[in-house]
DNA sequence: CGACGTATTGTACCAAGGTACAATAGCGTG
DNA sequence: CACGCTATTGTACCTTGGTACAATACGTCG
């Protein structure tokens, strides 16, 4: 743990800006508009700007910081971004608005000598390569079912459902034919179990990480 | 962590054993030669054999437990047989000697809607899916300026920006130095342009799907 | 059978969100 | 300069959301 805190993360963007998801995340990160010297960084989070070449970014900064993680962020995560900036040496492409736990995970991640994506692009990256791989009798389309589903009930997960398309709590209650009082009684042991505040943030737990 | 305590882990395996490095991971894993009942367990843990369809195996565990987690183990990892298992909806491959550390980063991964996959299966994946999108890729997929930016005043997106990670009137109102009062005008003038209800509704629009 | 989890609903209260109806101020353009 | 757009803030009012403190009913499991 000492170790993970005394990594020094640089935050590098367009205006160089310093989120509170990312200082939440690590508490010491320093953001910065420019690439800055190697010695001075131990990981580098760039966050892509809206246009441009992204993988003459990353392969840029890579080459200015020699050898140290390089991790793309995108405020509009693309399979397509991802591929490119995977493919220019980038260890990790996640949201830019991802949780802090996300973000941890991420360094966690490139730790032990792994390589962090996203479940969109992850699914696609297995689904292309089954695919290419064999025509073995499996049409079996990765069902991805998100971890949090389990920790609820089935009936916390329709109400949670129903929530991620962005409904009040009325619209759910009319159309689970419950009362009102009842969907909040269930989302109030959701926002428990999950550890979330409100629907707010609940609805970017559905709606970035797991999918719905 | 005390949840993490909590998750009922079963390992499955050909001869029922419980090895101490998954028990080193989870003091309270419990060994099993046939696939569990589904309210006896949260997450699975297959030890595959060394010959047979593992994808058939994966399928048919996880029709068994209904939804849990299903994580394959082997002995012998190789990239094809960790597509196969991957592709019948197994939410990892890894191997059945790894140390405990590991064990329990798979659990976090997947806690935080990921898959987990090693990093040679990984590099493979990424290799390959960048190879197939080089070619066609020819034009850059539209410009990357979502539309709705374009309708926002500057400050009007600063405030989205920040609704978009899931902050109240008032965190806003902190981070931006103004007051509460000017922030909900700025969003009801967002709300208007880019006619949503409520910020549930734009934080949809600005987490999913990003554009459009 | 009793404990436990789940589903359901109620009343009440307070916090937060959203809007109506304003005002003030800066900045650029015709 | 006047007009319009943007940014800012205020008061007031109503709607939603979230929780505290409950109760009832059903099914499972030991």
């Amino acid at each position: 743990m000492s170790d993970t805190d005394k990594i020094r993360h640089v935050f590098v963007s367009p205006n160089g800006v310093l989120r509170q998801n990312w200082t939440a995340a690590f508490p010491q990160a320093v953001a910065s508009k420019a690439i800055p010297a190697p010695s001075s960084v131990d990981m580098l989070w760039i966050l892509l700007p809206e246009d441009g070449d992204m993988a003459a970014i990353i392969t840029t900064a890579r080459n200015q910081i020699g050898g140290k993680p390089v991790i793309a962020l995108t405020d509009e995560p693309t399979d397509e971004q991802g591929l490119q900036v995977l493919g220019a040496g980038a260890l990790g492409y996640c949201n830019g608005r991802a949780m802090a736990e996300v973000l941890t995970q991420v360094v966690v991640t490139l730790q032990t000598g792994g390589v962090w994506i996203g479940p969109s692009l992850m699914q696609r990256l297995v689904v292309g390569a089954a695919r290419r791989q064999a025509e073995p009798s499996a049409p079996s389309p990765i069902a991805n079912v998100p971890a949090w589903r389990t920790l609820l009930t089935e009936r916390e997960v329709e109400v949670a459902n129903e929530l991620a398309q962005g409904s009040t709590n009325k619209e759910i209650a009319n159309r689970l034919l419950i009362s009102e009082r009842t969907v909040k009684a269930h989302l109030g042991s959701v926002f428990e179990k999950l550890k979330v505040r409100d629907r707010l943030q609940l609805i970017l737990r559905l709606s970035q990480g797991g999918n719905a």
